[in-house]
DNA sequence: GCCGATTTGTCCGTATGTATC
DNA sequence: CGATACATACGGACAAATCGG
């Protein structure tokens, strides 16, 4: 993938941040030396400094300079935040994980499930149940529902490594937006049949409904988490 | 406020969109078209146009045109993403609130609270425990921690109506960039004590740090929510 | 398969406004 | 008041993806 120019400039000085060359609570040099450090226009620097802003990395202050207020605290190890295939956290982590096809069917909306999912009754769909095992306890309860038409081709064995990778590699499918919901809920007759949930009573479930890069809705998840192995972290801004 | 062209458009655009003039699935007009409409130029119209996809409001599909997806479906009742007060929620969701003071204390922050609120050893801070009733009921207990010397003159009387309103409205200071985490945990005895729990064991969780338009650090918050009243919604964008 | 029209994506240079010191 | 630094806006240029003829 070619990378833009603002990107660039944006990952190099995440780099410097995230090393502790620019340090918490202090400004980073001006635009002006910026500029002329990478050798771009105005524009280009100040999109990679509203990608540092958006991520919770600065704090532009108007008249003063950027500050920083990343610290490295900030790196929670189970971060839930971006989008992230769980193959992926689980690497990060360094944990060692299985994924177990639970259920593989066919399945239609129908009027009720459209209106909790998003899609529209008539659809058809692919359920897939996931159990994901780390380190000997299955701690995850993935329940993936995707549009059939979006995602053809699909099977058990790819359901076992990582749908994702099929998608975005394989079938060369963009995954652009993903809309998120967290609550807390009780577990259900499905959680204790397939998780370790040792004494919770509780899961942490992440709700999800994942748009293709023309803006297509494919994919409706539930994500259901053990709460001792579940945070989820963002950054909201004033005035967006 | 003075408010910036970029805004007004993205405004303009987003009322549309949830009107349902621009429907789900839909192409809004070309940049062309609307630049000529907004009489801008290019550049500003798509800082707007950058403002919608943040939000989950529309996917720009290159060389085609850009579609939404937002779905009415997408406005949950007790929404918690953005950064709103208490007050505003509960005003939206046309419910009587009332919050309840039941600690209000100085405190000095030492090197183990120091370390997961983010705050320096040794910073002098205002601890208040809040509890909110929603129509009768104590659903949601808030620990705050104010660094002092950003908030003086904080008064029980001001934590009980809004203290948010007492930090923008009279100190005049600037609220920029929360980071968030999501948890889920169980009950303790704090909550036991001053939450109307009914027979739920576990909350869910948002950790709060608070950054004002200097890019400081002034707040640690815990907002320890009853399950049934809780949803947290936030939008995720594949490389950014 | 190619070409041209349309549409979004990236980048540049410049000008002006506004907050801070 | 002037210098510095961020904020907004404009106009132009070219690249890249899509689609229809």
């Amino acid at each position: 993938m070619v990378r833009a120019i603002y990107d660039g400039i944006y990952k190099d000085l995440l780099d410097r941040i995230v090393d502790g060359e620019y340090a918490y609570q202090s400004f980073i040099p001006s635009e002006a030396v910026l500029v002329k450090h990478y050798d771009c226009s105005h524009n280009t620097l100040r999109r990679a400094l509203a990608l540092l802003t958006q991520g919770g990395y600065v704090q532009p202050v108007h008249g003063k300079g950027v500050r920083v207020i990343y610290q490295q605290h900030d790196r929670t190890p189970f971060d839930m935040g971006g989008i992230e295939t769980f193959k992926e956290t689980a690497a990060r982590n360094d944990l060692h994980s299985v994924t177990k096809v639970q259920v593989f069917e066919n399945f239609v909306a129908d009027e009720t499930f459209a209106r909790t999912s998003g899609f529209t009754a008539g659809d058809e769909l692919v359920h897939i149940d996931r159990v994901r095992v780390l380190d000997g306890s299955a701690l995850i309860l993935d329940r993936n529902w995707f549009l059939a038409s979006l995602v053809p081709g699909l099977t058990r064995g790819i359901a076992e490594n990582s749908i994702f990778e099929y998608i975005e590699g394989t079938l060369g499918m963009a995954i652009a937006t993903s809309k998120r919901t967290i609550t807390a809920e009780r577990v259900t007759s499905v959680d204790e049949l397939f998780l370790d949930l040792d004494d919770y009573d509780f899961l942490a479930v992440v709700t999800n409904r994942t748009f293709n890069g023309d803006g297509l809705m494919f994919e409706y998840t539930q994500s259901r988490h053990r709460p001792d192995c579940f945070s989820f972290s963002t950054v909201a801004l004033r005035n967006v």
